[in-house]
DNA sequence: TTTTTTTACGAAAACGAAGTAGTTGTTTTT
DNA sequence: AAAAACAACTACTTCGTTTTCGTAAAAAAA
């Protein structure tokens, strides 16, 4: 049994391929009696459109691409499942991208999405970025962009964010009104937005309660988790060791969870920990990860639903709109005892 | 600025679309000084062949479909990372199809590759999947399937598990072996492969040391969180709870850790737990989950390899071929104290 | 009855790229 | 010098589908 197109359809039904692709489309051309002859047919045979062909005529992919950085990290994997289910919605298909948090890869996947592979496309940027030539260049020939997380300011086009200057600040805060006074910063990289407001946002609390600004507390992590490992267990390891960590990502809270118990180090008591993080598992840590919690699949949702408002017009031209949701700061164990948890929600 | 194509470029050049196709290709047709001018006026341009265009010709769409039950699981993550890092090497693009586990979904979406749409498919069942007409259907208008972990026995291709009876075997004699005897075993489904193969292994450790079969230590699970937490609350609470319990998936494990929060039960005092898991904080959970790895990432690479090594043939036909690979069984202290580990390793 | 309209269909031209089969003009062979 | 070979191109067809433009026959209007 091989693929059967319309021409074989129209074949065994001794009619023409227009009228086959027409009554199929249920055009008001076409005769009731025939329409239903060929719809059967069509059925019996097995027949599927191709999908390129019908690319071919209308220039539309009925397909998006996802580029985001890495796979292995629950914020991404739960924006996708929310662009993912908007897009299933609206008879879409996605390709999904990985960079790696390499600016080579994202910038070779995007060039290659010139092509006209796909309608549009959701991203989040990776951590290496620093020119955004192949992104403009993408929406230059048509095919839109929108940005979640991590974003770009520089392009003009829909983004969806969190508040991360506020929840910086906040968590901050919360870890200065548990009794800290040193607070280090876990940076991924200083080239992302996000990175760079959270950063901001514990500068400020620090202000606020006037407690002095010491450089080397912002640790620049990385994606070599053995580096990333080697600087926290450095800071944790010295007599001068910070009494708070704030990680900017997950994967630094886990990589400091890791060193705190290598070096024997108590948390909360010996020092405190918050981060963000949409671990499942967060409730369950040794202790239970005090977390930034960013609503990762919404994201993923507006930043794909944004997109699709704008696709199917002949130019796309997506102004800038910036979708800025709140993330929620639920505190546990591992900042204070005093936040200890009644009942686990997960 | 549009979408470039070969006869724009031609165009600018003053000379025919073959040409320029052919330059661009390399043909010995083309004389290199024209070539060079072709390469360089294209780069200029921005051109990007049509990969649509080109499927019609020669009938290959350089995609491969992943479908693929949930994303919320490491596993699957971690497998999917691994034959998208085939495919990137293999220059394919990866679609990616999520069935939720539900059987009507994952039967549309391959209803609807069998348009062609992609070269052929790696994926794992459906747990609500009992038949497998859409499977065999897919395969038979030439797109082969090929299978990992939640394998389908029926259908003639290439499938990589692990090795499941073994593992569950192993897990439950290690249960016993610290002190179990009275073991439940938390089923996803029983429609799947793995899961009979898990549980198998359970009953002939039972079997081996003597332990009576108790078919209501079965407790079978769904994809609904909730009623999944009320059973496994249901199982803990009775005054004649189980003094171990087996977890197939490391959704189940997690549940279950939250059950014995809610009701004070004390891991691995009260009651012992193990479960395949892939997750990255199984290490630093109160108290470190006892966990069998999967080798994932490998699952889903030597799957795509496998694909991959029959595509570009005309008439496919993959062959059975069973790769089982072994899973590892890591000791920590969710089933004794005695397991309690040394130095954490991510 | 003749003319117009409607109904129901078919022929053919895109869409973008690639490959087959020419078609030149030039060089080599005999 | 005639014939064959070759280099460097162009014209045309194909892939599967959609769509525009026809057109024949039937139905309605004149």
């Amino acid at each position: 049994m091989t693929k059967v197109n319309l021409k074989m359809v129209s074949e065994k039904l001794n009619v023409s391929v227009s009228t086959v692709s027409k009554a199929l489309r249920n055009s008001y051309e076409i005769g009731n009696e025939t329409k239903r002859k060929v719809i059967d047919m069509a059925q019996q045979m097995g027949y599927r459109p191709s999908p390129y062909a019908g690319f071919l005529r209308n220039h539309r992919s009925k397909t998006i691409a996802l580029v985001i950085p890495e796979l292995t990290n629950n914020f991404f994997i739960q924006a996708i499942c929310g662009a993912e289910s908007v897009a299933h919605e609206k008879d879409y298909h996605v390709l999904i991208y990985i960079t790696h948090d390499d600016y080579t890869k994202e910038e070779s996947i995007l060039k290659d999405l010139q092509s006209g592979r796909v309608d549009g496309v959701v991203m989040s940027l990776s951590g290496t970025t620093k020119t955004y030539n192949h992104i403009t260049e993408l929406i230059g020939v048509n095919i839109p962009v929108v940005f979640f997380d991590r974003i770009c300011y520089e392009i003009e086009t829909a983004k969806v964010t969190t508040d991360d200057f506020a929840s910086g600040f906040n968590a901050t805060e919360h870890l200065i009104k548990n009794g800290c006074i040193d607070i280090a910063y876990l940076s991924l990289s200083e080239n992302l937005s996000i990175d760079n407001k959270r950063a901001q946002g514990y500068l400020e609390a620090l202000n606020k309660h006037g407690i002095p600004i010491n450089k080397t507390r912002i640790i620049k992590c990385s994606n070599d988790e053995k580096s990333n490992y080697k600087k926290i267990r450095q800071l944790l390891k010295s007599n001068r060791r910070p009494d708070g960590v704030f990680s900017s990502v997950e994967k630094l809270a886990i990589t400091s969870y890791v060193v705190c118990k290598d070096l024997n180090l108590k948390i909360p008591n010996d020092i405190k920990i918050i981060s963000f993080s949409n671990l499942r598992t967060a409730p369950l840590l040794d202790p239970p990860l005090t977390s930034i919690v960013q609503p990762a699949f919404e994201m993923g949702k507006q930043a794909a639903t944004m997109l699709f408002k704008h696709l199917g017009k002949k130019a796309i031209f997506i102004p800038n709109e910036n979708v800025v949701l709140k993330s929620e700061l639920i505190k546990r164990n591992s900042t204070g005892s005093n936040n200890k948890q009644k009942r686990i929600l997960l």
